[in-house]
DNA sequence: GGCGTATTTAAGCGAACGATTAAACCAAAG
DNA sequence: CTTTGGTTTAATCGTTCGCTTAAATACGCC
C-alpha cells in the first residue's frame, strides 16, 4: 500500500528516476534502485505497491518537478523572443540540473506511451500549466502566430528534447571525413530560438531580419 | 560468430526490431524475439554473437532502411517548401510504414546514446547522406538560411520524432476541462512544415505571407 | 544412395530477477 | 523498564533470464 510522504520515500523516488533513466523500466532492477537510494530493496515494497507503480510515480515526480520549476521562474515577458527564450531555457535548465529526469521522460514517451498518457491525465488536472498559459498569452498579445498553444509547446518540446538526447551521443559520433557542427548546448539553444522565431526559409528580398 | 546474410537472419532481425521497440533492450527477451520470428530462440545465437550485438544490428538495420528509402525517393525540388515537405514526408512515411523502427530509434537515442553514436559512426561512412545533401543543396540555392545542414536536419528530426512518439500517447491523454488540439498525423505534419518555413513569431506589419 | 557441411531444435544450466515474509530495530508513550 | 507501532532489514521463494550443449534435420555433391 502507498505510504505517505517521508524522507526515505523521496530518496527511493529519486533513486528510481536515476535507475530507470539509465537502464529503462525493465533493465533497472529493484535491487539497483535500493542500492542507489542507500536502502534495502525490500523497503521499496513498503512505500510502493510494486515496481510498476514505482515507475509511474517516478514519471509523475519528473513532471511535477518541471512544472514547479516553471511556476517559480515565471515572469512578464518583453516580446516574442524573450518569451520563447524563457520557455527554451526552462527545458535546457531542467536538463542541466537533472539530465536523468529528462531522459526518463523520453524513455516513458517512446517505450510506454500509454502509461505516459495516463499518468499525464491523472496528474495535470488541477495543475497550473505554465508553458501553455505563457504561450496563450503570447498569442493573445499578437507576439505569436495564432495556433493552439499546446501544438506550439509540443514543437518547442520536440526541438529541445531531441537536442538534449542527442547531446551525450555526439561525443561517440565521429564519422571520418564528415565535418560536424558545434553542438555545445548554448549554441544549440540559440539555433532553436532562431528557428522558432524565423523558420528555416531564407527571407524574401525586401524583408529584413531585425 | 556473425553469420552471413540469409532469410532466417533477416527474419530474426525484423523480429528483434519489433521486440526491442515494444519492450526495450532489456525488456525484450531472446525467447520473445524467437517467437516473433517463428524460430527457436537458440538460433539467434547462431546468427548473432549475443543479445547486445543483436540490438546494435537492429539499430543499424533501422538506419539503413531509412537512408535507403530516401535514396530511392530522391528527386529535384521546386523551392524551400517543396524541399522541406519532402524531408518531413520521408520521416512520416517511414513511421507510417514501420512505426516500430522509429520507436526503436528513439529508444536507442534516449536509453543508449553511447551505443547509438558508435553505431552511427560505424555505419554512416560510405553511405550517401541524402537528407544532408538535400539540405545543403537548399542552402546553396538560397532557399534556406545559411547554417550547417546537420543542425537543420536535427531540427526536422526533433520536430517529427517527437510528434510521432506523442501520437500513440495522446489517445490516453484526456485531462478533464482541457481542450486538446487536433493531432491526426497529416495535420501535425502541416504544422511542422509551416513552423519550419516561417517560425512561430507573428510577421511584423508590412511583411506578407505568400 | 551416402557422406559431409550447414542449419535448426529441444533441453537445460547457473545466475539474477521481482516479490514476500518474518524478524530486528527504534523512538515515543505509559 | 516495558510496550507499542512505524520502519528497516536479512533471508528466501518461485520464476525467468541469457546462453550453451548436444542431438536432430535439411541440403549439396559425388
Amino acid at each position: 500500500m502507498a505510504r505517505a510522504e517521508s524522507e526515505q520515500r523521496r530518496k527511493i523516488l529519486e533513486a528510481a528516476v536515476r535507475a530507470f533513466a539509465e537502464h529503462g523500466r525493465r533493465g533497472a532492477t529493484t535491487r539497483l534502485v535500493g542500492r542507489h537510494a542507500g536502502v534495502n530493496s525490500a523497503l521499496i515494497y513498503y512505500y510502493f505497491e510494486n515496481k510498476d507503480t514505482l515507475f509511474a510515480e517516478a514519471i509523475r515526480f519528473v513532471l511535477a518537478g518541471l512544472l514547479e520549476r516553471m511556476r517559480a521562474a515565471r515572469r512578464p515577458f518583453a516580446g516574442a523572443r524573450d518569451r520563447l527564450d524563457w520557455l527554451i531555457e526552462q527545458l535546457f535548465g531542467y536538463y542541466t540540473a537533472y539530465p536523468e529526469r529528462m531522459r526518463l521522460m523520453a524513455i516513458a514517451l517512446s517505450l510506454h506511451p500509454e502509461l505516459f498518457g495516463k499518468t499525464l491525465s491523472g496528474f495535470l488536472p488541477g495543475q497550473t500549466l505554465v508553458p501553455i498559459e505563457v504561450l496563450a498569452e503570447g498569442i493573445q498579445r499578437g507576439e505569436l502566430r495564432k495556433a493552439h498553444p499546446m501544438t506550439l509547446w509540443w514543437s518547442i518540446m520536440g526541438l529541445c528534447l531531441f537536442s538534449l538526447l542527442l547531446h551525450p551521443a555526439l561525443p561517440h559520433f565521429r564519422p571520418r571525413g564528415l565535418a560536424m557542427p558545434p553542438m555545445e548546448l548554448p549554441v544549440r539553444r540559440a539555433q532553436i530560438l532562431e528557428l522558432l522565431l524565423n523558420g528555416l526559409a531564407r527571407p524574401a528580398k525586401g524583408e529584413k531580419k531585425k
